[in-house]
DNA sequence: TGTATTTTGTGATTTTTTTCACATCAAACT
DNA sequence: AGTTTGATGTGAAAAAAATCACAAAATACA
């Protein structure tokens, strides 16, 4: 296959989400207008990489005047397609699933969780408000809501055949939380969520600070763990 | 402060913990040696980035006789301090912490919640199998169990006051739950996980990826998702 | 109106990461 | 034993990402 070389999305788009969780944050606050420096202090990362970040995703600021953080929440909206509303599915009510279920941030953020599927679409049905579907009604579901993503949190050992199955029906993005790599097309995404690794990074980062005793070269630790 | 130029650590650790997942998987179907391309294919980065990162860390392989997969996952362990083993407590036992609170994945890796804690101790203190203690034990818990690392799963609004008082007590890790931009000292890691992010970021892909009408660009999108 | 000041936006430069390429070694085969 | 084969390990080269640095623009103020 031909090798592209140049690639649109990078890291950016990851601090993108910072920001914006930042300008939220801000604006909560009763902030109107922000500099990249305020940005860069708020998340840890340089002002030039604010401003080179933007640029990447064509977000224009006023010069000497900063950026209107609406503006700003609006520019990165378009980015992320939440004009839309977005409707997806959850596979797997156990105990991760039904908090998952619970999370009402998702629709702050127009992302609506339509449905859920179980194999045992019973055990689950009182605990929620959602409907807890069986799995023989997935393809009908995801049709009729036009739904693109799923979250996975079933067990490990039925993860892949479950997703085989997301895929048959048209998924195009799934958010795996069982700690497996799931084998999709090239045309699905699939972003996995470890929190096993997550713990363990953590370790491995506190104890070389620990033994480093807390010195200079905490700052070699820090640079892949900043997010 | 002085600039480090060569920084220790990079995606390389990122990448370990896949290509252990998938050692473990692969162990599990009675594999007992793996080429560096095998690993690539599993995870899919090249077989030159598995060497180089084993490189990184210093684990050898054999020439021509590729790696045993226990060795492999000893050197690992190493890397990941696993021999030891991790006392860490959770913070708040809310939807997510009790889901938290009962993944048995933990222990299987040599991480043991010793503790949980929430402002409200008696709202959970039956749902779960583990201790549910007030905040105010928090010092003395984590004094005896030399406990390093935190899980937070408290809302947005309290988990700065708790992070303050984690890190008071002498938290040196945090894994992150809550959507918001933690301020630590210098020589605390933070570990945030934020799902609306990782779905966001999916329907971003997606979305690229269905105007793009799946065509070769998809390649373009792929490159950060994978890690 | 003109000058000073401040901040953006982006090429140029530097640093980091990935990929390439091949010498090196270990096993297998003749 | 010698030769071929196949994989590692790592410097060198290429690509990508971050940082620098400065022109350009907008505002403030004299
Ligand atoms: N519990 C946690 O805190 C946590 C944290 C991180 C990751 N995870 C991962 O998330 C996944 C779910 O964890 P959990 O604790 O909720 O497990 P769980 O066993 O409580 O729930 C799994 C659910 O999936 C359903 N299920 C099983 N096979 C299915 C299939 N083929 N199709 C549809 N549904 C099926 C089960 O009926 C059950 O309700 C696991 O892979 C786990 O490793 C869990
Ligand atoms: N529920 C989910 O699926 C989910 C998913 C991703 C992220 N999150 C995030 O995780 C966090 C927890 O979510 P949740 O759904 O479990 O919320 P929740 O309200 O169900 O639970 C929060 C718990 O924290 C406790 N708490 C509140 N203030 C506290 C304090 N100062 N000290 C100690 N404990 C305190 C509460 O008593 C409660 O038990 C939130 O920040 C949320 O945004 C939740």
């Amino acid at each position: 296959m031909k090798k592209i070389t140049k690639y649109i999305i990078k890291n950016s788009l990851k601090r993108i989400f910072l920001y914006r969780a930042s300008l939220v944050r801000l604006k909560m606050m009763g902030v109107e207008k922000v500099f990249s420096y305020t940005l860069a202090n708020e998340t840890g990362v340089t002002s030039d990489q604010v401003r080179k970040d933007f640029s990447e995703f064509r977000i224009k600021g006023n010069k000497r005047g900063g950026y209107e953080i609406n503006e700003l929440l609006g520019n990165m909206e378009e980015i992320f397609h939440r004009n839309k509303d977005h409707n997806i599915v959850l596979i797997g009510m156990g105990n991760l699933g039904l908090a998952l279920s619970k999370y009402s941030k998702f629709v702050q953020r127009n992302m609506n969780v339509v449905a859920t599927f179980d194999i045992d679409p019973f055990k689950q049905k009182m605990r929620s408000d959602l409907p807890v579907y069986s799995m023989g009604r997935l393809k009908e579901i995801i049709d009729r809501f036009k739904v693109k993503v799923a979250i996975l949190a079933v067990p490990e050992i039925s993860a892949q055949e479950v997703t085989d199955e997301l895929v048959r029906v048209g998924i195009k993005g799934i958010v795996n939380f069982a700690p497996v790599l799931l084998k999709v097309p090239a045309d699905v995404i699939v972003n996995n969520v470890n929190l096993c690794d997550e713990l363990e990074s953590v370790i491995y980062c506190v104890h070389k600070m620990i033994k480093a005793d807390g010195l200079k070269n905490i700052e070699l630790l820090y640079r892949d763990m900043k997010y």
